[in-house]
DNA sequence: TTATTTGCAAAACCTTTGCCCGCGA
DNA sequence: TCGCGGGCAAAGGTTTTGCAAATAA
C-alpha cells in the first residue's frame, strides 16, 4: 500500500541527517508526526507521546521539535492566538485555511499566489525566504458555530 | 498638507464611536499610533507613552489597545516569534513584508492576491473572514545582515 | 568512556486579571 | 454622584533553561 522506503528507516535517516543521536523519544515523536492527520500543539503531542511511550517530558517535546524543525523535518505554525502547532514537513509547499467555527485546518496550495508573492517582493527589492499565509474562514452558507472539535481532518486542494 | 478633519477631533470621534470614556491615556496612545511610522509592540508603546505623558502603565497599554482594536481603530499583528505589534488601522487593506536582516516592516497591497484567496476559499466551500499574509524576505543582492535597527520606516506598494 | 539528551523544576516571557482608588461624565 | 478606567502586583499560559542523572555511540 505504501511504496515508501520504510517508515523506521526514514526516521533514522532524518535523525542521522540532522547529526543528532537516535533516542527513543525522538523516534516516538517522529512516528507521531508521521501518522498525525492534524496539526497538534506541543501539549497534544506530549499527551500522545505518553500514551505511546509512557515517559517523555514536555520539555523534551519542545526540544525535539526544535531539533526536527532545524533539520527541516518539522514545520511550526502559530495560528492566531493559539499555541504553536506542528506538522511533518511535506511537499508540495502549502498554506492553511482555519475554519473559525470548528478549528479545523485545511491545507491548500496555489502556485499562482506563490508566484505573485515573489513578484511583489521583487518589485520592492526583496527576495522571499519564507512566508505565511493563513485564511480564517467560515463555511459558505454555514448557519453558525456547530461545536468545536479538535482539528482532526485535513483536506487538500491544489490550484 | 493634511486635508484631514483635525487629529484631535478624529481621536475623540474614535473614542466616542467605541462608546468609551475619553481619558488622557487613551488620547496619548491614539496620538502615538497616529504618528507612528512603524509597528511598535506594547512595551515600545509603553516607553513612548511614558515619554509623552509620564504616567501610564503597561496594563493600560494592553487594555487600551484591546479597546481600540475592538473599535476597529487599531490592528494587531503577530509576526513570527515576536510579541504582538500594533498599527493604526488604515485603508486600503495591506499585508506585510518583514525584512529578516533589519526587522523593518514594509507594507504592500495586492488586489490580485486577495481575489485569489477568496477564490480558493470558495472552491473549498469557505468564505474568508480575515487573513494573514506575511513575506519574510531579504534584500535582493544583499550581502547579509547589516545590523538590526528597530523598524522605523514603512514603504508602501500597490499592485 | 564521554559527549549528548533527558527529566524535573524553576525561570522567562508576554499578556491578562483582581482589587481598590481616582477620574470622567 | 456613579461607574468606568487606571495602577499595581499577582496570576496565567506557553516556551525555555540550569543542572544532575541517564544513555547513545
Amino acid at each position: 500500500m505504501e511504496p515508501q522506503p520504510d517508515p523506521k528507516t526514514r526516521m533514522l535517516d532524518a535523525l542521522r541527517a540532522a547529526g543528532v543521536r537516535v533516542t527513543n523519544q525522538r523516534m516516538v515523536l517522529l512516528g507521531l508526526l508521521a501518522e498525525a492527520r492534524d496539526h497538534p500543539d506541543a501539549a497534544e503531542l506530549h499527551r500522545r507521546a505518553q500514551a505511546a511511550d509512557g515517559a517523555i517530558s514536555l520539555a523534551t517535546v519542545y526540544r525535539t521539535l526544535a531539533v526536527l524543525q532545524r533539520a527541516g523535518v518539522v514545520q511550526r505554525h502559530s495560528f492566531d492566538g493559539d499555541s504553536a502547532r506542528f506538522e511533518q514537513a511535506h511537499e508540495p509547499h502549502h498554506d492553511h485555511i482555519v475554519d473559525l467555527d470548528t478549528g479545523r485546518i485545511v491545507e491548500f496550495q496555489s502556485d499562482k499566489i506563490e508566484r505573485l508573492q515573489r513578484q511583489i517582493a521583487a518589485e520592492l527589492g526583496f527576495e522571499v525566504v519564507h512566508h505565511r499565509l493563513e485564511l480564517y474562514c467560515r463555511r459558505t452558507g454555514a448557519s453558525g458555530p456547530t461545536g468545536r472539535n479538535p482539528a482532526t481532518d485535513v483536506a487538500t486542494h491544489s490550484s
